[in-house]
DNA sequence: CTAAATTACGTGGTCCGTAAGGATT
DNA sequence: AATCCTTACGGACCACGTAATTTAG
């Protein structure tokens, strides 16, 4: 499946951040940002709340997050 | 890894042909020879004999099947 | 203002199909 | 001649980086 795009949702997930995310995973910010962006398109939900400081999880994020923490 | 160059090698050692192997994996004929040509630089071997009618694995290509049949 | 996220744009890689060429029988 | 494999060419898609822009604190 969409392995690679999963892990970088979980580097997003685990840190809360884009631009830390983007670090773990030695990508640019704007690569992270893009992928986040595909798999909400692919499931057609928002699945991180980018409001306040931090990024948190939707449902549908801590749903997917369940899942792809196993890889 | 090469998921996708391992599954179609495994037609084309199952069928002895790359024509036949293109039918079962639904590409065409030029798409299995270039991955099966691709897998033979990556290991920087010959896995297929191309001599006669059928084609057969070299020892190289055996050894490959093996790994690659359980995917 | 500063840090972080997004959008825009161009690039390289991979895989494919069609078309044309070469080899084997 | 027919069948099979290979080479050549062009297109689609994906992932990326840099640069520019927008948004949030």
């Amino acid at each position: 499946m969409e392995d690679h795009k999963l892990k970088i949702f979980c580097a997003v997930a685990e840190t809360g951040s884009f631009s830390k995310a983007s670090k773990i995973v030695n990508l640019t910010q704007p690569a992270v940002s893009l992928q986040i962006q595909a798999l909400e398109e692919l499931y057609e939900t928002a699945i991180f709340d980018r409001s306040g400081k931090n990024i948190t999880l939707t449902p549908a994020g801590k749903l997917l997050y369940k899942y792809a923490r196993t890889y």
